[in-house]
DNA sequence: GCCAAGAACATTGATATCCTAATATCTGTC
DNA sequence: GACAGATATTAGGATATCAATGTTCTTGGC
């Protein structure tokens, strides 16, 4: 489960060293950085895999159904999907996939434009979103700890990254 | 290449306000704290996969030469990479038989423990990863967009939550 | 000291995801 | 009516995880 034990010293701290002893001081704080956020994206999708698993979900799923649950008709095109989630047309198509075949949503013809395609959740699948957001919030939304403050300043900090790389 | 169009509100903040609608306000920063590490993470793993592309590397591999060429004898057991590295063995022996098969790494016997596997970065190997870096480093780890107090408070808040999760 | 039981190492196979590229269909405009 | 653009899908390559396997090492009882 665990991917590697606990070592006495940050490896991240420790490559930043190396790169300060190779004269790269000027992207050594970057490069510390942009590692730092791939571990722990690593460290919540783990931990949220592990919540979803019995529900049968997996988090790109649970965005999905999430999404569709907020929306009055509880009902999107594909594409509004992949523009609002951020994600490739084809993961959403294959995500689509899976939660059809488990019966939590269902694809409709688009009653304007024939070219697109309505995912639909099902009653069932707003069963199991909620189950899964109640799970996830109180097992890894209010766990993550560090602070309300550092929250605060994470949340800010990537939201100018996103900004800067014009996702809105 | 870009994955959406930039939307006129925050996705994030659009979801957080869902949250707090539905009575989760308990949950509703740490969920958008996770979700914007997923974004972020997605962000700039896209960036260095551009970058990489043309020197034939991804992510993954990128960071085993790069290990190998900060040792001393430029080889290191497998297991010991997984673990410096965070992540599975599985993923070790996969990216170690691509960069095998390109002639930048080489497996050698260990020499006290037979179970044990060596990779050993080659002088080609080394060309690539310092190839690499100064490619990162100049286009990526120099450009991340956000202030150097900003990288800073980043760096502090994401080694609180990965050593809350035990990594070191 | 010897040997059996358990642990560690690396690999393979299976499954899921994301990304790229290419394709078929449909829309809307010039 | 032709043609560029949008929509969704399929196919292929890469990575990550889990589960299971075959070796090899290490340890603890005797």
């Amino acid at each position: 489960m665990t991917i590697g034990r606990a070592l006495d010293t940050d490896p991240i701290e420790e490559a930043r060293r190396q790169w300060v002893a190779h004269g790269w001081g000027e992207a050594a704080d970057g490069m510390a950085a942009v590692t730092s956020i791939a571990r722990a994206h690593q460290i919540v999708l783990q931990r949220i895999d592990t919540v979803l698993r019995p529900l049968d979900l997996t988090f790109a799923r649970y965005e999905i159904l999430t999404l569709l649950s907020f929306t009055r008709q509880g009902s999107l095109p594909m594409t509004k999907m992949g523009a609002l989630l951020q994600v490739h047309p084809t993961s959403v198509t294959s995500a689509v996939d899976r939660l059809e075949g488990q019966g939590l949503v269902e694809r409709l013809p688009h009653p304007s434009d024939r070219r697109a395609v309505l995912a639909s959740i099902t009653s069932e699948g707003r069963a199991r979103a909620l189950a899964a957001t109640h799970a996830l919030n109180g097992q890894v939304f209010e766990q993550l700890g560090i602070t309300e403050h550092q929250i605060s300043q994470l949340r800010t900090v990537l939201r100018a990254l996103r900004a800067n790389a014009g996702d809105f």
